[in-house]
DNA sequence: GCCAACGTTGGC
DNA sequence: GCCAACGTTGGC
């Protein structure tokens, strides 16, 4: 199993919103490194840190499970969606997506300072400058640590 | 609101 | 296929 961390700003879709829902499709990226995680390197069962973007603070709020196949976008035909890709062939569709659902959602949020400041979690890529994209991978013994700092145990997948 | 960093687009 | 211009992300 794989570990992951998917951004999202609580202004557009939080925690709660995901716990409220439980399940939820990840609909709107348009970066082909974050597809590409989607479409080929998640399998259902793979956890994810959901983290909080553009907050404040911003940081790791709780935990989300891949649930089912990397499927279309639907949004990229969707003319009046924010989303919407002219490009895009339904034939061959540009954007694939997974679906998350709610796993746990964390006591209190782990800024992002205190990331940083851990240096268990030297290296993680949410931490460092410039790494700006909304799904990456994570290393196993990192979202442990996240889970650990978090005062929760890390789930299974 | 600023701006650094980075990805994408499009002219050539 | 280079690269300047532009748009977006996201911390601060």
């Amino acid at each position: 199993m794989r570990h992951w961390l998917i951004k999202s700003e609580p202004d557009v879709f939080s925690i709660d919103d995901l716990e409220a829902v439980g399940r939820e499709p990840w609909d709107g990226i348009r970066n082909y490194q974050a597809r590409n995680f989607m479409r080929d390197d998640m399998e259902a069962g793979d956890l994810a840190i959901f983290y909080h973007s553009n907050a404040k603070p911003p940081g790791a709020v709780g935990v989300a499970r891949v649930v089912g196949d990397a499927y279309p976008d639907p949004s990229q035909f969707d003319r009046k969606s924010k989303y919407y890709d002219a490009k895009s062939d339904p034939d061959a569709p540009r954007w694939l997506l997974r679906d998350f659902e709610f796993v746990l959602k964390f006591p209190a949020i782990v800024p992002l300072a205190d990331l940083k400041a851990e240096k268990a979690l030297e290296g993680m890529q949410v931490t460092q400058r410039g790494v700006r994209l909304s799904i990456m991978p994570v290393e196993p013994g990192h979202f442990r640590k996240v889970c650990a700092m978090a005062g929760v145990k890390a789930p299974k997948g």
